[in-house]
RNA sequence: AGAGAGGUGGCCGAGCGGCUGAAGGCGCACGCUUGGAAAGCGUGUAUACUCUUUACGGGGUAUCGAGGGUUCGAAUCCCUUCCUCUCUGCCA
C-alpha cells in the first residue's frame, strides 16, 4: 500500500503514475487521502489530550485515597467519567477514520516506475529482448501439446476431471518425471545463485494474504477454506514474503534471498476459453519462485539480477524467448514494474508467459510492516521483489512442442541428468 | 476431538488493581580497564502515532497474543477469540 508520507512528498509523481494506470481522477483521489490523514491526525491529537488529562486525574485520585481525602477524590471521579465519554466518542471516530483511510489505501495500486510504458493492453507491452533464432521448423506434422500428451500418455486431463475437476491434470510416467526433474533443476539453479531454499506451507491465513496484496483485491482468485478461514496459495510469493511480516531486519543481514517450490492454486474464475487449452491455464500448477528483500537503493539493480537469472534458466532449456516490460495497464496491482518472460511454443505458434519478475518497492513492505534498521538506528521500509523461476506447465508445453519428432520428443540436454531419460517415447 | 496449563521486552523471567513501558538475569552496543583478550565496572538497549526542536534532544498517547467489558485507574478482574504446551483420542 502507498504511504501517506510518499503522497505528501511526491504528489506529482504519484498522480502521474496513477493516471498512467488509467485512474483519471487521481488528483482528487490523492487529495482526498491527504485530507483524511489530516483529519486522522487532529482526532488523534484531541484524543491524546483527553487521555493525558484522564491519566493525570487517575493518578491524583490514587494519592487522594491514600491520604483519606474522599470528597476531593469523588469530585475528580466525576470529571474523569465525563472525560471517558468524550474519549470514547473520539476514539470511535478515530478508528472509523483510520479504517477508511486504510481501506482507501488498500484500493490504490502501486505507482508505476518511470520506465513503465503507457498502455492498456498486451499490445502495449514493450519487447525488451527477443531471442527467437531457435524456433524450430516443424513442418506439416507439428502438433500442439494437448495432442502430444495424449499420444505419449504423459499428462491426463480426463483423469483429473474425474478425480477433481477441470484444470487439475494428472502427470503420468515420463510426464510426472519431467515435472519432478524441472522442479529439481530450477531449485538447483536458484541455490547456485545464492537463494536460500525454503519449503513453505501452501495454505495461508488472511493476514498473509493482506500482507502481499492478494487481499482484499483479488479475493476471488484464491481458493478459500471456510472452516478455518485459510486460503490456498496462488504463488509461493505469499508464504515466503510473509516470513518477513512485522519484522525489522538489520541492514547488514540484507539482501535476503529465498527460493521455494510449491504447487500454486488459482481459481481463474471466468477466464476460460478456447485460447487456454491444455497446459496454458490450470487451477493447480507447479512453480519455483525467487524472492528478495533488499535495501531501497539497490532494488533496481537486484531486479536486473533477477531478470538475468530467469533469462539464464530459460536459455539453458534451449527455448526461444522474449522479455517484455509490462505497460501500466497490464501491470499487477502491487507492482511498480514487471518484466514478463514468454517462451515460443511452436506447436501452437504462440508466445506463452512463463515468468513474471517484479519490483514492489515499498508497496508490500508497507503492508507487511517490513522494515530495515540502518546503521544509524533509523528505520526505513524495505523493498521486496519476486519472480517465477519458473512456472512449469507452459515450459512443459514449449519443451514438448518445440522438440517433437515423428516418434519421440527430445529432452533438453541440461535436463537429462535430472530425468533419467533423453527423450519421451511411446 | 475431550481435559488441563499458559501466552509479559531480542531471549529467560518477576509482577496478579494505582508508585510498572514494565524488577532481575542473559544477550547486544558503547565506554573504562588490559600489552591483547577474558573477567570486572559504568552507560545504554521496544514499537507505532503525534507535538516540539535548525539539530542533539524533549514532551504526549497507545501497546504485556488479539478484541471487547468492569473500574476514577487494568499486564493484573470478567467475557469473546486466536495461538502454544501437557495428558487422552485419532492419525502420516
Amino acid at each position: 500500500m502507498l504511504q501517506v508520507s510518499t503522497i505528501e512528498k511526491d504528489f506529482e509523481r504519484c498522480q502521474k503514475g496513477l493516471e498512467k494506470r488509467g485512474i483519471k481522477e487521481a488528483e482528487s483521489l490523492l487529495n482526498d487521502l491527504l485530507n483524511k490523514d489530516k483529519n486522522r491526525k487532529s482526532l488523534q491529537q484531541n484524543l491524546d489530550q483527553i487521555l493525558s488529562r484522564s491519566n493525570a486525574i487517575a493518578k491524583e485520585i490514587g494519592i487522594l485515597f491514600k491520604e483519606g481525602k474522599r470528597d476531593e477524590a469523588d469530585a475528580l471521579k466525576k470529571e474523569s467519567t465525563q472525560l471517558k465519554e468524550e474519549s470514547k466518542k473520539l476514539n470511535d471516530s478515530l478508528q472509523t477514520t483510520e479504517r477508511e483511510l486504510r481501506e482507501h489505501l488498500y484500493n490504490i495500486p502501486n505507482v508505476p516506475h518511470e520506465s513503465v510504458p503507457v498502455g492498456n493492453t498486451e499490445e502495449d507491452n514493450e519487447v525488451v529482448k527477443i531471442e527467437d533464432s531457435n524456433i524450430p521448423e516443424l513442418g506439416s506434422n507439428k502438433k500442439p501439446h494437448w495432442e502430444l500428451i495424449e499420444a505419449y500418455d504423459i499428462i491426463d486431463f480426463e483423469l483429473g476431471n474425474k478425480v477433481t475437476g477441470a484444470g487439475f491434470p494428472f502427470y503420468k510416467g515420463q510426464g510426472a518425471r519431467l515435472v519432478r526433474g524441472l522442479v529439481n533443476y530450477f531449485l538447483d539453479k536458484a541455490n547456485e545463485a545464492g537463494y536460500h531454499e525454503v519449503q513453505p506451507p501452501i495454505v495461508i491465513n488472511e493476514a498473509s494474504g493482506i500482507g502481499t496484496g492478494q487481499l482484499p483485491d483479488k479475493e476471488g482468485q484464491m481458493y478459500h477454506i471456510d472452516e478455518t478461514n485459510l486460503y490456498l496459495i496462488p504463488t509461493a510469493e505469499v508464504p515466503i514474503t510473509n516470513i518477513y511480516r512485522d519484522v525489522i531486519l538489520n541492514e547488514n543481514s540484507l539482501p535476503v534471498k529465498h527460493a521455494g517450490y510449491t504447487p500454486c492454486f488459482r481459481r481463474e474464475a471466468g477466464s476460460w476459453g478456447a485460447h487456454v487449452r491444455g497446459l496454458n491455464r490450470l487451477h493447480q500448477f507447479d512453480k519455483v519462485e525467487i524472492v528478495q528483500v533488499v535495501k531501497p537503493e539497490t532494488s533496481y539493480e537486484v531486479l536486473d539480477n533477477m531478470v538475468a537469472h530467469v533469462e539464464e534458466v530459460v536459455k539453458s532449456l534451449g527455448l526461444p524467448y522474449r522479455i517484455l516490460r509490462l505497460c501500466a495497464g497490464d501491470l499487477g496491482f502491487t507492482s511498480a514494474i514487471t518484466y514478463d518472460f514468454e517462451v515460443f511454443s511452436a506447436g501452437q505458434e504462440k508466445w506463452l508467459e512463463v515468468s513474471s519478475v517484479s519490483n514492489f518497492e515499498t508497496y508490500q513492505a508497507n503492508r507487511l510492516k517490513l522494515r530495515i534498521k540502518k546503521e544509524d538506528g533509523k528505520k526505513v521500509l524495505a523493498h521486496t521483489l519476486n519472480g517465477s523461476a519458473l512456472a512449469l506447465p507452459r515450459i512443459i508445453a514449449a519443451i514438448l512442442e518445440n522438440n517433437q519428432e515423428s516418434n519421440q520428443i527430445r529432452m533438453p540436454e541440461i535436463l537429462r541428468p535430472y530425468l533419467g531419460f533423453d527423450s519421451i517415447k511411446r
